[in-house]
DNA sequence: AATTTTATGCAACTCAGTTGCATTTCCAAG
DNA sequence: CTTGGAAATGCAACTGAGTTGCATAAAATT
């Protein structure tokens, strides 16, 4: 299994380490960062969010060229979900100002773990 | 200066090291960290963006409860720009989902460096 | 086959942030 | 005051993601 396949299949960013086990082989991690590097400059992977220090990527493939989709982390449950779904909003820059990328990060109870909380409370 | 004077005084978001700095004090940085974590629990202060693998804290007193101002950040001169004047876009999320706190990165060319651009590819 | 170019690996390094523990400062009794 | 305990500060050692230098292996070119 390839790194753009991991990634590909996976539904949510990957740090290199979850790339690695994905793919199976053990391939050293400084190869693994220089084929991230070169994805990355290639436009094939970009750079999402970062987790407790450590950058996640995921495919190109579901964002526009200057918009990314949006992404949620659940302080619940932990997951993050990409809201691939989410039309990426856009905002009036100041004049003159150029946006070549733009993220969005959300944080807060996705709805499995905001049910869970409301049965806590009323128990 | 204290900790959130540093902070208040500039108008990006600050590392502990350029915080450290700006107060001229040299205090310990374990203690720098610890005063930021009990900032950032009483909301005081909030974790902006992060750059080159080192977080960025600013104030929370510019963003709403949930929405925080969105940041620019200049692949030209480098500067990060607080769009403080910007009013955050919401997003429609999942039934079920609640946001607790968004922010919205974006990385382009800000106008002087635009500007630049555009002259040196007309000579 | 010989030579050059490119990909992979290992080990050592860097550096932001953390942890454990000792020391100091503060503050409230007695 | 003096003392004893809590909270704040500091130091040194650690952690872990990501990087760098250099050696080796695999491809590609001649
Ligand atoms: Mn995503
Ligand atoms: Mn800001
Ligand atoms: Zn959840
Ligand atoms: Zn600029």
């Amino acid at each position: 299994m390839s790194m753009l396949g991991a990634m590909l299949e996976a539904k949510e960013p990957l740090s290199r380490e979850q790339i690695a086990r994905r793919m199976g082989e053990n391939a050293n991690k400084v190869t693994l960062y220089r084929t991230l590097h070169s994805l990355v400059e290639a436009g094939i992977v970009h750079t999402a969010l970062i987790r407790n220090r450590v950058q996640l990527y995921e495919p190109s493939a579901h964002c526009s060229e200057h918009l990314c989709h949006p992404h949620f982390v659940c302080r619940g449950c932990h997951k993050t979900i990409c809201l691939t779904e989410i039309t990426p909003p856009t905002v009036d820059l100041p004049d003159g100002f150029r946006l070549e990328r733009q993220q969005l990060q959300m944080e807060g109870l996705c709805s499995t773990c905001t049910m869970a909380e409301h049965e806590t409370q009323s128990i």
